[in-house]
RNA sequence: GCUUCCGUGGUGAAAUGGAUAUCACAACGGUCUUCGGAACCGUUAUUCCAGGUUCGAAUCCUGGCGGGAGCACCA
């Protein structure tokens, strides 16, 4: 039975109840010190205050009263008057034996719906939607390995007046001649990804020729027309799509292509029902300035403002879409939970659709309660290599075609025994879980620099670091002879690491905090290497080579499963 | 102007209000290169400023300074 921070809690209310004090809310966490031991507790430091004595003196009558147990070996009070735990080494063993897989958290048993990784259908897809992707990712397994059954979705733009200037792009182009469906298929791609810039330019050059550009929004929005124009936009729409959903499968997302997918039209379409069913005198929406649909909220909210909703030629706003897409995803998913990851400069934007929200009837106020919004930064880059090559808003598949070069050639005589094929894709994968951690080693919602010369790195605290040390264990257990078997040997640093493994998983998934996690598996990594370079793992002796390879497995599940979290395959050789 | 996010060694980051602020990169100096050196060990160096709350502040409050973003028909 493993023994951890809860009993220890357990312990320490029981000592309380003794001295006749209730209700204390205390901390006990893992001190930073391992001469601190396993445990601390700051409980004297708030008892002592309500008891009128000094922390050290209510610390010593804690300690007096305290039934240690079997698991406890030693208890001492430090500092301003901390109480440290120490657990006994046989105790630390049998922690040490558990296997994550999926764990107890607040998502156990709950229904998720993650959105991220939303594209506009006709622009590239370009690094910031590789940051979403890799942000959603994380909170889509990390719910998942916290037991809740996640279902990833995704919601493409496909109608906005930018759109139908690209549309206007496209149908020029034709009548000049030029028919993208005889190029090959990247081409098209290609193209597709370009029209939306050219599309803007043209009518920023040629504001007078509008109208041309709101007839074709005109033909798109309400989908209803027949006429050659809709139906070349919509197998545009198709192609976007499949070839969306194939970059998200190849990075590792779970997203359905047909049930997965919420469009963006489809959202303003409920969007603008429910709001104009909601506009006019004491209703949540106001008809405002020439005629658009305007949401004003309370003049306590000083940090949101008066936002269109519908605007004046009938059509929805970014926020009437979002304001669609809370009742599609309610009605059709019916989430316990439903995160949205998008770029931390929308998060004013969703504030203000969310108080709208939450003042219409019904079921409103319970589905903005359940919505949950999770920002992430921007990518910045800084080093020069990175920016030549690039230029502008560098493609995503451009980043990880570079930072896959340079894991290949950092690779460089080492041999490993694969396949030209395989070797290709190990590349790529070290390459993304450089990427990934330098994403998620920080806290979601500020803005990454991104310097592949340093701060991509492949030594020290990287991806790389965390995927060799997991090939090394991989090795030793392949090298290893016999089953892994704790011995009675005295417990390492290592050991007494991993102790804490479960409950910083469980801390980092509630929380969706990946820093947390990532700093975790790098602590666990470098004890380990470490130890590895003290210790012989695999000796003539054979019960302490079973013990060391019990060890080992132990840090191998641990990276295997916090990695996995991350979005990041661990392969067994690199 | 108002709102909002941010400010930690030379660089990039970490730290439910807790003990001597942690980690990596860079720099400098080392390592029996048998089990995988993309490793290990060591040295130098950090909380924007001024008040306040607290037994205790990088963290909370107030006011500055500096930077990013937003402020009704773009997404």
């Amino acid at each position: 039975m493993a023994f951890g921070k809860q009993e220890i809690i357990g312990v320490i209310n029981e000592a309380l109840h003794e001295l006749g004090v209730s209700e204390v809310s205390f901390s006990v966490e893992q001190p930073q010190e391992l001469t601190h031991g396993d445990y601390a507790t700051n409980v004297a430091l708030i008892a002592g205050k309500r008891l009128n004595i000094s922390p050290k003196e209510c610390a010593e009558k804690i300690v007096s009263v305290l039934k240690k147990g079997e698991a406890i070996k030693d208890v001492h009070i430090a500092g301003p008057g901390f109480i440290n735990f120490f657990l006994n080494d046989d105790i630390v063993q049998d922690i040490n034996k558990q296997k994550i897989e999926k764990l107890e958290t607040k998502y156990t048993g709950k229904n998720i719906l993650v959105e991220h990784s939303s594209p506009n259908l006709f622009k590239p897809f370009h690094i910031g939607h590789l940051m979403n992707n890799i942000v959603g990712e994380f909170v889509s397994r990390a719910v998942e390995v916290g037991g809740g059954d996640v279902k990833e979705i995704s919601f493409p733009s496909d109608v906005s007046l930018g759109i139908a200037k690209a549309a206007y792009i496209i149908f020029e182009d034709k009548k000049q001649g030029f028919d993208f469906d005889s190029e090959p298929l990247n081409k098209q791609i290609i193209y597709f990804g370009d029209v939306y810039k050219k599309g803007v330019a043209y009518f920023d050059e040629h504001p007078d020729e509008i109208q041309k550009a709101k007839d074709i929004a005109h033909i798109i929005f309400d989908e209803t027309s027949k006429s050659e124009e809709y139906r070349v936009y919509d197998t545009i729409k198709e192609k976007n799509i499949d070839y969306f959903i194939n970059i998200l499968n190849s990075l590792g997302s779970n997203i359905h292509p047909v049930s997965g997918i919420i469009f963006e039209s489809q959202a303003g379409n409920r969007g603008r029902k429910i709001i104009e069913e909601n506009t006019g005198e004491g209703k949540v929406f106001q008809k405002g300035e020439g005629g658009a649909i305007i949401y004003t909220p309370d003049e306590t909210r000083k940090d949101i403002n008066t936002t269109v909703f519908v605007n004046s030629d009938g059509y929805p706003t970014y926020e009437g879409k979002d304001l669609g897409l809370i009742d599609i995803k309610f009605t059709k998913f019916n989430p316990d939970i439903s995160f949205f990851i998008t770029d931390a400069e929308q998060a004013h934007h969703f504030k203000i659709v969310l108080d709208a929200a939450s003042k219409l009837s019904g079921k409103w106020p319970e589905w903005v309660e359940k919505s949950k919004h999770i920002p992430h930064g921007r990518m910045l880059f800084k080093g020069q290599k990175m920016s030549s090559r690039l230029g502008g808003v560098p493609l995503a598949f451009d980043v990880i075609d570079l930072v896959t070069e340079e894991a290949e050639s950092l690779a460089g005589e080492k041999i490993i025994d694969l396949p030209e094929k395989d070797k290709a894709d190990l590349w790529k994968e070290i390459a993304l879980s450089a990427l990934r951690i330098a994403v998620l080693r920080s806290k979601p919602g500020l803005n990454i620099n991104f310097d592949p010369e340093s701060s991509l790195s492949f030594e020290g605290d990287s991806g790389p670091y965390l995927l060799y040390t997991h090939a090394r264990c991989a090795s030793l257990l392949e090298k290893g002879k016999g089953d892994p078997e704790f011995g009675s040997y005295g417990v390492t640093p290592l050991e007494r690491g991993m102790v804490h493994a479960e409950e910083m998983f469980v801390k980092a998934i509630e929380d969706l905090a990946p820093q947390q996690l990532v700093t975790y598996l790098f602590s666990i990594a470098q004890l380990f290497n470490s130890w590895y370079a003290q210790e012989q793992i695999i000796t003539d002796d054979k019960e302490k080579t079973a013990h060391n390879l019990a060890v080992v497995a132990r840090v191998k599940n641990i990276l295997e499963r916090g990695l996995y979290i991350l979005g990041i395959e661990a392969p067994n050789k690199m």
